[in-house]
DNA sequence: AGTAGAGTGGACTGTTCGGTCCATTACGAG
DNA sequence: CTCGTAATGGACCGAACAGTCCACTCTACT
């Protein structure tokens, strides 16, 4: 990579990278060639790899980070507010809109079944996305406990860690099979749960 | 393919639908070549395209059948006895046992990301597999609706969808990050919430 | 204005890999 | 025995595609 960016080299950069996060969503990763990429984004091949000099690995890694950056961004107004039991409907309704609206298509799913196991660099992505997704929802309960709508007993990451996972596969089962049933199913008894363990204890 | 298979074909056909499946688990399904299963298999490339006419696709169809035929045998001797919630624990401890020692190489989840979004078949596999799943899961917490382990007026099916969707989730998790945390912590909630629901009616 | 280095264009290459073809052998029914 | 069909071997093909190279242009800084 040049040590050295100009202002027309950032854009043209994250030209590349926003164009091919695009070309990944529709066609998938496998399919997806630096042809179709250079076409999207008026390119040409040198810049790829002017930009990108380990090649399309180095590439589809920098467009992971980009849409994991994307993931968390989509759901922060809601996700960072999980202080009472209307925002977590609330965040419940948008993330089960994102998912349905994106269909089958995964920016991340697919990115990293390819990438993933390969490049070390990729797998530290996804973990550090996870963990700050887990994070949030762990502080939303910890919000509940605050008002006393939670018993402060509750194992706050057990919980939150499941949580993630019932999304993680509602998400993964609406890739699969293209039905949002089991998101939904996952949501919602995820947070009637956590209700009943409110209403439990009072 | 050949409307007639004689012994010896059935022999060589599923030879190659397993020494396939093993080079997928391998080598994952981008990496894999037909010629790394024409050297696993021991056969030619004349015979892949005998047994599958219409190449890769079809041969990659044939083992996602396979493997999602063997997921629900491994568990079946668990899977199919939850009428108790000490069966609950153990079908848990081998679950998670199975996935753990799979580590990240999953015989499915990459299978679908390259087969299902293309072929319509594939995807009716992988719908057919969760339903067959769910349904197992159902019919245990029916079993301890039975019992009187757990009140009437529970919703199975979502019940079932949830755990489901959060077992998926945990796999999924522990194969982006090769960490378990999840996939336990799923496992423990959801029969935990579940244990909950028995109580509290009680 | 000049020059070093960033940015860009596009032809070219080497290889990998799915798929085709045909020749040869094994087999099973009549 | 023998003829039709299944089973097998392996050479060959063509397209797709990541990656290379070099020539040319633009930009920034002095």
């Amino acid at each position: 990579m040049p040590g050295k960016l100009t202002a027309k080299g950032q854009a043209t950069r994250s030209r590349i990278v926003e164009g091919a996060a695009a070309v990944l969503r529709e066609k998938g990763v496998v399919a997806a060639t630096l042809d179709d990429i250079m076409a999207r984004t008026g390119t040409s091949k040198s810049q790829l790899f002017h930009y990108f000099p380990s090649g399309k690995d180095e590439l589809l890694v920098a467009v992971a980070q980009f849409e994991a950056d994307r993931v968390l961004e989509d759901q922060q107004p809601y996700l960072g507010r999980l202080d009472s039991w209307e925002s977590w409907e609330q965040w419940r309704d948008v993330v089960i809109e994102r998912y349905e609206a994106q269909g089958d298509q995964c920016p991340l799913g697919s990115l990293f079944h390819q990438v993933g196991r390969s490049t070390p660099g990729a797998r530290a992505i996804v973990i550090e996305l996870l963990r700050r997704w887990q994070e949030s929802l762990a502080a939303g309960i910890r919000a509940l406990q605050a008002t006393g709508a939670l018993p402060a007993e509750l194992d706050v990451d057990v919980r939150a860690a499941a949580l993630l996972a019932a999304i993680q596969g509602g998400v993964s089962i609406l890739l699969s099979t293209g039905r949002s049933t089991h998101l939904r199913a996952a949501l919602d008894q995820g947070i009637a749960d956590l209700r009943h363990a409110g209403r439990a204890a009072a």
